[in-house]
DNA sequence: GTAAGATAGTTTAGACTTGAACTACTAATA
DNA sequence: TATTAGTAGTTCAAGTCTAAACTATCTTAC
Protein backbone atom coordinates (compact mmCIF):
# COMPACT_ATOMS: atom_id res chain seq x y z
CA UNK A 1 0.00 0.00 0.00
CA UNK A 2 2.22 2.86 -1.21
CA UNK A 3 -0.40 5.09 -1.63
CA UNK A 4 -0.91 7.99 1.09
CA UNK A 5 -4.41 9.29 -0.12
CA UNK A 6 -6.67 8.30 3.33
CA UNK A 7 -9.42 7.59 1.13
CA UNK A 8 -7.88 5.02 -0.99
CA UNK A 9 -6.50 3.20 2.07
CA UNK A 10 -9.51 3.28 3.33
CA UNK A 11 -11.16 2.05 0.12
CA UNK A 12 -8.39 -1.12 0.16
CA UNK A 13 -8.87 -2.12 3.87
CA UNK A 14 -12.61 -1.74 2.80
CA UNK A 15 -11.93 -4.05 0.33
CA UNK A 16 -10.37 -6.71 2.47
CA UNK A 17 -12.66 -7.01 4.94
CA UNK A 18 -15.64 -7.31 2.60
CA UNK A 19 -13.64 -10.38 0.88
CA UNK A 20 -12.67 -11.99 4.21
CA UNK A 21 -16.05 -11.21 5.68
CA UNK A 22 -17.70 -13.24 2.59
CA UNK A 23 -15.43 -16.09 2.50
CA UNK A 24 -16.31 -16.45 5.92
CA UNK A 25 -19.81 -16.22 5.40
CA UNK A 26 -19.87 -18.53 2.37
CA UNK A 27 -17.74 -21.22 4.13
CA UNK A 28 -20.62 -21.06 7.00
CA UNK A 29 -23.52 -21.48 4.38
CA UNK A 30 -21.81 -24.19 2.46
CA UNK A 31 -22.47 -27.41 4.07
CA UNK A 32 -25.95 -26.38 4.00
CA UNK A 33 -25.65 -26.41 0.27
CA UNK A 34 -26.34 -22.79 -0.11
CA UNK A 35 -24.44 -19.97 -1.72
CA UNK A 36 -24.41 -16.19 -0.48
CA UNK A 37 -26.41 -15.02 -2.89
CA UNK A 38 -29.23 -17.94 -2.25
CA UNK A 39 -28.92 -16.98 1.55
CA UNK A 40 -29.63 -13.34 0.20
CA UNK A 41 -32.88 -14.13 -1.12
CA UNK A 42 -33.84 -16.57 1.59
CA UNK A 43 -33.37 -14.05 3.92
CA UNK A 44 -34.98 -11.52 1.89
CA UNK A 45 -38.23 -13.31 1.50
CA UNK A 46 -38.54 -14.26 5.33
CA UNK A 47 -38.77 -10.77 6.25
CA UNK A 48 -41.22 -9.91 3.16
CA UNK A 49 -42.46 -12.57 1.32
CA UNK A 50 -45.14 -12.57 -1.80
CA UNK A 51 -43.09 -10.00 -3.69
CA UNK A 52 -42.18 -10.13 -7.19
CA UNK A 53 -38.96 -10.99 -8.77
CA UNK A 54 -38.52 -7.50 -9.66
CA UNK A 55 -39.01 -6.24 -6.08
CA UNK A 56 -37.00 -8.77 -4.77
CA UNK A 57 -34.18 -7.38 -7.91
CA UNK A 58 -34.62 -3.85 -6.12
CA UNK A 59 -33.97 -5.28 -2.57
CA UNK A 60 -30.92 -7.14 -3.12
CA UNK A 61 -30.02 -3.96 -5.59
CA UNK A 62 -29.29 -6.83 -8.62
CA UNK A 63 -30.76 -6.94 -12.18
CA UNK A 64 -34.31 -8.93 -12.73
CA UNK A 65 -32.20 -10.93 -15.10
CA UNK A 66 -30.29 -11.94 -12.15
CA UNK A 67 -33.07 -12.82 -10.09
CA UNK A 68 -34.82 -15.00 -12.57
CA UNK A 69 -31.55 -16.99 -12.85
CA UNK A 70 -31.62 -17.40 -9.07
CA UNK A 71 -35.33 -18.28 -8.61
CA UNK A 72 -34.41 -20.91 -11.32
CA UNK A 73 -32.35 -22.84 -8.93
CA UNK A 74 -33.68 -22.25 -5.85
CA UNK A 75 -37.19 -22.93 -7.32
CA UNK A 76 -35.24 -26.48 -8.53
CA UNK A 77 -34.24 -27.33 -5.03
CA UNK A 78 -37.34 -26.27 -3.41
CA UNK A 79 -36.38 -23.62 -1.21
CA UNK A 80 -39.12 -21.20 -3.14
CA UNK A 81 -41.94 -21.31 -4.52
CA UNK A 82 -43.25 -18.71 -7.65
CA UNK A 83 -47.10 -18.17 -7.08
CA UNK A 84 -49.36 -17.19 -9.91
CA UNK A 85 -50.38 -13.42 -8.97
CA UNK A 86 -54.18 -13.45 -10.11
CA UNK A 87 -53.98 -9.46 -10.10
CA UNK A 88 -51.11 -9.76 -12.72
CA UNK A 89 -50.59 -11.88 -14.89
CA UNK A 90 -47.29 -11.08 -15.56
CA UNK A 91 -46.05 -11.18 -12.53
CA UNK A 92 -45.20 -13.83 -9.53
CA UNK A 93 -45.61 -13.96 -5.46
CA UNK A 94 -42.75 -15.09 -4.10
CA UNK A 95 -43.15 -17.32 -1.19
CA UNK A 96 -40.75 -19.70 0.82
CA UNK A 97 -41.01 -23.14 0.90
CA UNK A 98 -41.48 -24.89 4.09
CA UNK A 99 -38.29 -26.66 3.33
CA UNK A 100 -36.87 -22.78 2.75
CA UNK A 101 -38.66 -21.26 5.73
CA UNK A 102 -36.73 -23.94 7.70
CA UNK A 103 -33.94 -23.76 6.48
CA UNK A 104 -33.28 -20.31 6.89
CA UNK A 105 -34.53 -20.33 10.42
CA UNK A 106 -31.62 -22.52 10.93
CA UNK A 107 -29.33 -20.24 9.21
CA UNK A 108 -30.18 -17.18 9.92
CA UNK A 109 -28.98 -16.72 13.58
CA UNK A 110 -25.95 -18.39 13.46
CA UNK A 111 -24.92 -16.48 9.93
CA UNK A 112 -26.21 -13.28 12.75
CA UNK A 113 -24.19 -14.45 15.65
CA UNK A 114 -20.47 -15.10 12.88
CA UNK A 115 -20.93 -11.84 11.55
CA UNK A 116 -21.41 -9.61 14.76
CA UNK A 117 -18.36 -11.83 16.14
CA UNK A 118 -16.25 -10.78 13.13
CA UNK A 119 -16.48 -7.37 14.33
CA UNK A 120 -16.02 -7.93 17.51
CA UNK A 121 -12.52 -7.53 17.43
CA UNK A 122 -13.21 -4.10 17.42
CA UNK A 123 -14.39 -2.56 21.15
CA UNK A 124 -18.27 -1.77 21.26
CA UNK A 125 -17.63 2.41 21.26
CA UNK A 126 -15.65 1.76 18.32
CA UNK A 127 -18.04 -0.67 16.59
CA UNK A 128 -20.75 2.05 17.02
CA UNK A 129 -18.47 5.38 15.48
CA UNK A 130 -17.65 2.59 12.53
CA UNK A 131 -21.57 2.56 12.11
CA UNK A 132 -21.83 6.17 12.58
CA UNK A 133 -18.80 6.65 9.76
CA UNK A 134 -19.98 3.75 7.12
CA UNK A 135 -23.83 5.15 7.71
CA UNK A 136 -23.19 8.93 6.63
CA UNK A 137 -20.72 7.61 3.75
CA UNK A 138 -23.70 5.45 2.77
CA UNK A 139 -26.12 8.34 2.94
CA UNK A 140 -23.98 10.73 1.19
CA UNK A 141 -23.25 8.32 -1.61
CA UNK A 142 -26.73 7.86 -1.97
CA UNK A 143 -26.82 11.01 -3.47
CA UNK A 144 -23.54 10.79 -5.53
CA UNK A 145 -25.60 8.16 -7.37
CA UNK A 146 -28.03 9.96 -9.11
CA UNK B 1 -32.80 -2.68 8.20
CA UNK B 2 -34.80 -3.69 11.06
CA UNK B 3 -31.55 -5.20 12.56
CA UNK B 4 -30.55 -2.95 16.07
CA UNK B 5 -27.02 -5.05 16.48
CA UNK B 6 -24.25 -2.51 15.39
CA UNK B 7 -21.85 -4.79 14.07
CA UNK B 8 -24.52 -5.70 11.53
CA UNK B 9 -26.03 -2.95 10.79
CA UNK B 10 -22.07 -1.64 9.45
CA UNK B 11 -21.72 -4.23 7.52
CA UNK B 12 -25.22 -3.45 5.71
CA UNK B 13 -23.65 -0.15 5.29
CA UNK B 14 -20.52 -1.44 3.89
CA UNK B 15 -21.85 -3.71 1.23
CA UNK B 16 -24.11 -1.18 0.39
CA UNK B 17 -20.64 1.42 -0.29
CA UNK B 18 -19.05 -1.40 -1.91
CA UNK B 19 -21.76 -1.85 -4.38
CA UNK B 20 -21.97 2.43 -5.04
CA UNK B 21 -17.99 2.83 -5.22
CA UNK B 22 -17.32 -0.13 -7.65
CA UNK B 23 -20.68 0.69 -9.60
CA UNK B 24 -19.05 4.08 -9.62
CA UNK B 25 -15.79 2.57 -10.50
CA UNK B 26 -17.30 0.16 -13.30
CA UNK B 27 -18.87 3.12 -14.92
CA UNK B 28 -15.84 5.13 -14.66
CA UNK B 29 -13.77 2.16 -17.19
CA UNK B 30 -16.63 1.25 -19.40
CA UNK B 31 -15.19 3.53 -22.17
CA UNK B 32 -11.62 2.24 -21.92
CA UNK B 33 -13.26 -0.50 -22.33
CA UNK B 34 -11.86 -2.35 -19.19
CA UNK B 35 -13.61 -4.10 -16.77
CA UNK B 36 -12.72 -3.71 -12.69
CA UNK B 37 -10.64 -7.01 -12.28
CA UNK B 38 -8.57 -6.10 -15.53
CA UNK B 39 -7.71 -2.59 -13.97
CA UNK B 40 -7.02 -4.51 -10.87
CA UNK B 41 -4.19 -6.42 -13.00
CA UNK B 42 -2.88 -3.50 -14.65
CA UNK B 43 -2.79 -1.50 -11.54
CA UNK B 44 -0.84 -4.75 -9.98
CA UNK B 45 1.41 -5.15 -12.66
CA UNK B 46 2.24 -1.18 -13.22
CA UNK B 47 3.59 -1.67 -9.27
CA UNK B 48 5.03 -4.89 -9.63
CA UNK B 49 6.31 -6.19 -13.06
CA UNK B 50 7.66 -9.28 -14.14
CA UNK B 51 5.53 -11.49 -11.13
CA UNK B 52 4.05 -14.73 -12.41
CA UNK B 53 0.61 -15.43 -12.69
CA UNK B 54 0.26 -17.12 -9.01
CA UNK B 55 2.28 -13.89 -7.82
CA UNK B 56 -0.46 -12.10 -9.41
CA UNK B 57 -3.16 -14.21 -8.15
CA UNK B 58 -2.04 -14.12 -4.41
CA UNK B 59 -1.49 -10.11 -4.85
CA UNK B 60 -5.65 -9.94 -6.02
CA UNK B 61 -6.43 -12.44 -3.17
CA UNK B 62 -8.01 -14.60 -6.04
CA UNK B 63 -7.24 -18.12 -7.44
CA UNK B 64 -4.92 -18.57 -10.31
CA UNK B 65 -7.09 -20.60 -12.10
CA UNK B 66 -9.03 -17.20 -12.27
CA UNK B 67 -5.73 -15.20 -13.21
CA UNK B 68 -5.65 -17.68 -15.99
CA UNK B 69 -8.73 -16.58 -17.95
CA UNK B 70 -8.16 -12.73 -17.03
CA UNK B 71 -4.97 -13.05 -18.54
CA UNK B 72 -6.11 -15.13 -21.51
CA UNK B 73 -8.40 -12.04 -22.61
CA UNK B 74 -5.77 -9.59 -21.74
CA UNK B 75 -3.40 -11.37 -23.56
CA UNK B 76 -5.51 -11.24 -26.95
CA UNK B 77 -6.35 -7.69 -26.08
CA UNK B 78 -2.62 -7.15 -26.09
CA UNK B 79 -2.65 -5.64 -22.89
CA UNK B 80 -0.33 -7.94 -21.18
CA UNK B 81 2.28 -10.14 -21.87
CA UNK B 82 3.70 -13.64 -20.99
CA UNK B 83 6.94 -13.94 -21.36
CA UNK B 84 8.70 -17.36 -20.74
CA UNK B 85 11.26 -17.45 -17.85
CA UNK B 86 14.77 -19.17 -18.09
CA UNK B 87 14.66 -19.90 -14.49
CA UNK B 88 11.54 -22.14 -14.73
CA UNK B 89 10.16 -23.19 -17.73
CA UNK B 90 6.44 -23.63 -15.50
CA UNK B 91 6.35 -20.04 -14.72
CA UNK B 92 5.71 -17.11 -16.86
CA UNK B 93 6.75 -13.44 -16.41
CA UNK B 94 3.77 -11.22 -16.68
CA UNK B 95 4.89 -7.95 -18.13
CA UNK B 96 2.58 -4.86 -19.17
CA UNK B 97 2.71 -3.98 -23.20
CA UNK B 98 3.28 -0.54 -24.21
CA UNK B 99 -0.59 -0.40 -25.03
CA UNK B 100 -1.74 -1.74 -21.36
CA UNK B 101 1.21 0.79 -20.32
CA UNK B 102 -0.39 3.16 -21.75
CA UNK B 103 -3.75 2.48 -20.74
CA UNK B 104 -2.74 2.31 -16.93
CA UNK B 105 -0.94 5.71 -17.01
CA UNK B 106 -4.43 7.45 -18.17
CA UNK B 107 -6.88 5.35 -16.32
CA UNK B 108 -5.14 5.55 -13.08
CA UNK B 109 -4.99 9.35 -12.00
CA UNK B 110 -8.76 9.83 -12.89
CA UNK B 111 -9.50 6.05 -11.27
CA UNK B 112 -7.80 7.31 -8.06
CA UNK B 113 -9.41 10.68 -8.51
CA UNK B 114 -12.69 9.67 -8.83
CA UNK B 115 -12.06 6.82 -5.68
CA UNK B 116 -11.26 9.97 -3.64
CA UNK B 117 -13.94 12.20 -4.42
CA UNK B 118 -16.95 9.27 -3.28
CA UNK B 119 -15.36 10.08 -0.04
CA UNK B 120 -14.81 13.35 0.12
CA UNK B 121 -18.19 13.72 1.28
CA UNK B 122 -16.78 13.11 4.75
CA UNK B 123 -14.72 15.56 6.34
CA UNK B 124 -10.98 14.80 6.17
CA UNK B 125 -10.96 14.40 10.67
CA UNK B 126 -13.81 11.73 9.58
CA UNK B 127 -12.11 10.33 7.03
CA UNK B 128 -9.02 9.62 8.54
CA UNK B 129 -11.11 8.27 11.35
CA UNK B 130 -12.70 5.83 9.28
CA UNK B 131 -9.16 4.71 7.71
CA UNK B 132 -8.09 4.08 11.22
CA UNK B 133 -10.86 2.11 12.60
CA UNK B 134 -11.25 0.28 8.92
CA UNK B 135 -7.64 -1.00 9.16
CA UNK B 136 -7.49 -2.01 12.60
CA UNK B 137 -10.89 -3.79 11.69
CA UNK B 138 -8.64 -5.87 8.94
CA UNK B 139 -5.75 -6.03 10.32
CA UNK B 140 -7.90 -8.12 13.44
CA UNK B 141 -9.45 -10.42 10.42
CA UNK B 142 -6.32 -11.27 8.95
CA UNK B 143 -6.14 -12.95 12.74
CA UNK B 144 -9.42 -14.15 12.51
CA UNK B 145 -8.73 -16.00 8.97
CA UNK B 146 -6.36 -18.45 10.35
C1' DG C 1 20.59 -40.20 -9.75
C1' DT C 2 15.92 -41.17 -8.79
C1' DA C 3 11.49 -41.31 -6.59
C1' DA C 4 8.27 -38.39 -3.95
C1' DG C 5 6.35 -34.33 -3.13
C1' DA C 6 5.63 -29.49 -4.20
C1' DT C 7 4.59 -25.76 -7.50
C1' DA C 8 3.02 -23.03 -12.09
C1' DG C 9 -0.24 -23.09 -15.14
C1' DT C 10 -4.53 -25.01 -17.54
C1' DT C 11 -9.00 -26.84 -17.80
C1' DT C 12 -13.71 -27.78 -16.51
C1' DA C 13 -18.25 -27.57 -14.24
C1' DG C 14 -21.07 -24.74 -11.85
C1' DA C 15 -22.71 -20.47 -9.94
C1' DC C 16 -23.08 -15.47 -10.30
C1' DT C 17 -23.69 -10.93 -12.60
C1' DT C 18 -24.75 -7.45 -16.11
C1' DG C 19 -26.90 -5.29 -20.12
C1' DA C 20 -29.61 -5.75 -23.95
C1' DA C 21 -33.04 -7.81 -26.69
C1' DC C 22 -37.27 -10.17 -26.48
C1' DT C 23 -42.32 -11.82 -25.07
C1' DA C 24 -46.40 -11.19 -22.73
C1' DC C 25 -49.26 -8.45 -20.36
C1' DT C 26 -51.02 -3.96 -18.24
C1' DA C 27 -51.98 0.92 -18.21
C1' DA C 28 -52.78 5.30 -20.16
C1' DT C 29 -54.35 8.32 -23.56
C1' DA C 30 -56.22 10.18 -27.56
C1' DT D 1 -61.75 1.39 -28.14
C1' DA D 2 -57.30 1.22 -30.33
C1' DT D 3 -52.85 2.68 -30.14
C1' DT D 4 -48.94 3.52 -27.37
C1' DA D 5 -46.06 3.29 -23.65
C1' DG D 6 -44.56 0.97 -19.71
C1' DT D 7 -43.68 -3.22 -16.79
C1' DA D 8 -42.71 -8.45 -15.29
C1' DG D 9 -40.25 -11.99 -16.58
C1' DT D 10 -37.03 -14.63 -19.79
C1' DT D 11 -33.09 -15.37 -22.54
C1' DC D 12 -28.45 -14.76 -24.25
C1' DA D 13 -23.55 -13.45 -24.65
C1' DA D 14 -19.78 -12.15 -22.15
C1' DG D 15 -17.09 -11.71 -18.20
C1' DT D 16 -15.99 -13.18 -13.40
C1' DC D 17 -15.02 -16.44 -9.80
C1' DT D 18 -14.16 -20.94 -7.22
C1' DA D 19 -12.81 -25.67 -6.33
C1' DA D 20 -10.96 -29.62 -8.09
C1' DA D 21 -8.60 -32.42 -11.31
C1' DC D 22 -4.95 -32.44 -14.47
C1' DT D 23 -0.05 -31.62 -16.94
C1' DA D 24 4.48 -30.19 -16.82
C1' DT D 25 8.22 -28.92 -14.33
C1' DC D 26 11.05 -28.20 -10.32
C1' DT D 27 13.06 -29.66 -5.69
C1' DT D 28 14.32 -32.48 -2.14
C1' DA D 29 15.73 -36.45 0.22
C1' DC D 30 17.23 -40.67 -0.03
Amino acid sequence: MTTRNPAILAWLHMLRIHQQVQKTETAHLAPFNLTLPQFDVLAQLYSEEGITQQTLADRLYVTKGNVCGLMDRMVEQELVERRADPQDRRAYMLHLTTKGKRLIETVLPLHTQLLAAQFDSLASDKQKHLLDLLSELDRALEGHAA
